[in-house]
DNA sequence: CCGTTATCTTTACATTGTCAACATTGAAAA
DNA sequence: TTTTCAATGTTGACAATGTAAAGATAACGG
């Protein structure tokens, strides 16, 4: 009984995905909890992807600033392939910050991690400001996920987000 | 028979504020065509708000980065001022951009029209950098909303969040 | 007076999440 | 080998929900 694999929408109802797996429409109560319980899962492995997908784009770049970039690029655009996937991480209704799943809180951990390292790395470099890397993090975390988001709802083309990512990031020439 | 006051979630019930209004479960149906009509109805009134409370912000300052700056802080604080109602405004599946309702595009074109002209005036101050605006406005446009959905959905506190917007924007001192 | 319109009700149905009460089965324990 | 027991499933039921159809009531303009 391997389901997990489809994962369309995030309000699928337990006994869709019964139906899909060919199983009475109780059966997924002896491997979660709740439909909550299934949902959390979609996510916490959606989040494992997502974490991925971004270390993938960050190791294939050598300088700090084009690995910052890659690393918003990944951002968007696994919200953009995976809009359900990329939902359900943040939803708050199902996996929310405050108490996360067990799984989830590491996979968490380890992206803020990886954000912060780029961000030291490129303020070494001179291609960011100087100064507490937190709050850039923090700034920088929310203009790739808020572009994410726009690109999602369909209120931004990815061509778009992607050019305005390149936009913010200072510009491209390296003083003298 | 002037419901729409309340407004608690997203997820709400027709029967649910039927019974609110004291009312039978589907007198609802009088005056939205579905439950998407109502919820969305709801949005639109959401997205009103969000854009005054820009105005209101903006107008308030004199200076372009002190009024781009507001207008952050506005977007942010409404959205964690009220979470169901932002989130209800950029929720593709009740306010999809591609088919935007009849009384939401006025409103949408009005909220970009206003930061782009901040924008602009923040540029003619030197407060940002030169150049085509719009991708610059996309990413500001896309700081705030990740932010503001951060802060919503517990990832970061608003103080952070606020202090993130501050950083971000090319720092307080006038070149020269 | 008659017809129309707005407003609301009752009744009904399919779907959903959840629970309780069995069945089956395979492996460990006796 | 026999017994026990947990894992895995089933059937049947319940309340709540969204939606539809039909009718009731009142106001009001011709």
């Amino acid at each position: 009984m391997g389901m997990l694999a489809d994962t369309p929408a995030s309000q699928l109802s337990l006994r869709e995905v019964a139906r899909a797996a060919q199983v009475s429409h109780t059966a997924p109560y002896h491997y979660f909890t709740d439909r909550q319980g299934l949902i959390r899962a979609v996510g916490v492995e959606a989040m494992r992807r997502l974490l991925q997908a971004q270390c993938a784009a960050a190791q294939a770049q050598d300088a700090p600033r084009e690995r910052l970039l890659a690393l918003g690029h990944a951002y968007v655009r696994f919200a953009a392939n995976e809009p359900h996937a990329f939902a359900l991480v943040f939803d708050p209704q199902y996996c929310q910050p405050g108490a996360p799943a067990e799984d989830m809180a590491p996979l968490i951990a380890d992206n803020e991690a990886l954000l912060a390292r780029c961000v030291q790395e490129a303020q070494q470099v001179g291609a960011l400001p100087p100064g507490d890397p937190e709050p850039i993090a923090t700034a920088l975390w929310g203009t790739v996920h808020g572009l994410a988001q726009l690109v999602m709802a369909g209120h931004v083309p990815l061509l778009q987000a992607e050019a305005a990512l390149g936009a913010l990031l200072p510009p491209p020439v390296h003083p003298q």
